[in-house]
DNA sequence: ATATTTACTTGCAAATTGCAAGTATTGCCG
DNA sequence: CGGCAATACTTGCAATTTGCAAGTAAATAT
């Protein structure tokens, strides 16, 4: 029972950074995987700044600034300066952004969907009540061990 | 019931790649990211080529022979050329880099037993036994959705 | 015996990265 | 109010990482 815990994880967490990779092209667009993680998570978060987003991809911040940079310039992103404070920046995704971040979007889920089409219902639901758990526990877990978690 | 499953999935291979990040330094070493993955790989198959584990990894083969290269240089990994098959060459860990593959898999895994210390011992084997179906049917759908998995 | 394939390596040139140092705006404290 | 620190973001490098093209060397096919 004792297995090797990481070795599960390890395996599963490639196999869906790989799907991650395979769907950057959905969009029409073959942006990068960066890029990709970047419009996901403007999507997922509501008119957040570029700190923010930053901070929550674990990206350096001038590194970051500069990724948006090229998202602006192929028009997938716009940056709109705070109205109450004007060093922020708000980011958004334009309607082609919105539209590749969910054809991106589409093909994870109709691919996790076939992942789940081998599966009963039961099997099914015992994973994604998993996955909520591990999620849950993982965010409580940030100061446990002796390596925080950026 | 219905929900995002992408979203749920997302979040926790974000979360296993910060863990992964932050045990680089585990060994004393120091090292990237990448070659953490590569020592993890090496230890875990049976004497493979640079081919195997490059693609394993996902990695372009050009790429990864310049990684496994620096590896050698500072003393993680060795190459010994396949006495059969003089092309190739087998890649196996050195006692230094054993210890610190052996390191980060430790402080990983210390890690995920920290997660699972606030569980209870039936939720702890469900989540095992999801990811264990996870990869089982990720690995069975290779060829079901349009877009192969690399 | 020659051609093709396979495994791996190098030459670039482009892209990505992060630290240091910058600007601009806001908040703070006397 | 005025000056000083803090915050949000941007640019200047310089180093690293990347991948395609083109190479070498060894094995296999014809």
């Amino acid at each position: 029972m004792e297995q090797n815990l990481r070795e599960i994880f390890q395996i599963f967490s490639r196999r869906f950074g790989f799907l991650n990779k395979n769907c950057c092209q959905a969009g029409g667009h073959e942006i990068s995987l960066v890029q990709s993680h970047i419009l996901y998570e403007i999507d997922r978060q509501h008119h957040p700044s570029i700190q923010q987003v930053a901070e929550t991809l674990g990206t350096d911040i001038t590194t970051f600034s500069r990724q948006v940079q090229s998202l602006v310039k192929i028009g997938l992103v716009s940056k709109t300066p705070d109205p109450i404070d004007r060093r922020i920046f708000i980011l958004s995704l334009t309607a082609e952004g919105k539209e590749v971040a969910d054809n991106i979007d589409n093909q994870m889920n109709q691919f996790l969907e076939c992942v789940f089409s081998n599966m009963s219902q039961d099997e099914k639901a015992t994973v994604i009540h998993a996955i909520h758990l591990l999620n849950k526990n993982m965010e409580k877990t940030n100061k446990c061990c002796t390596t925080p978690l950026g």
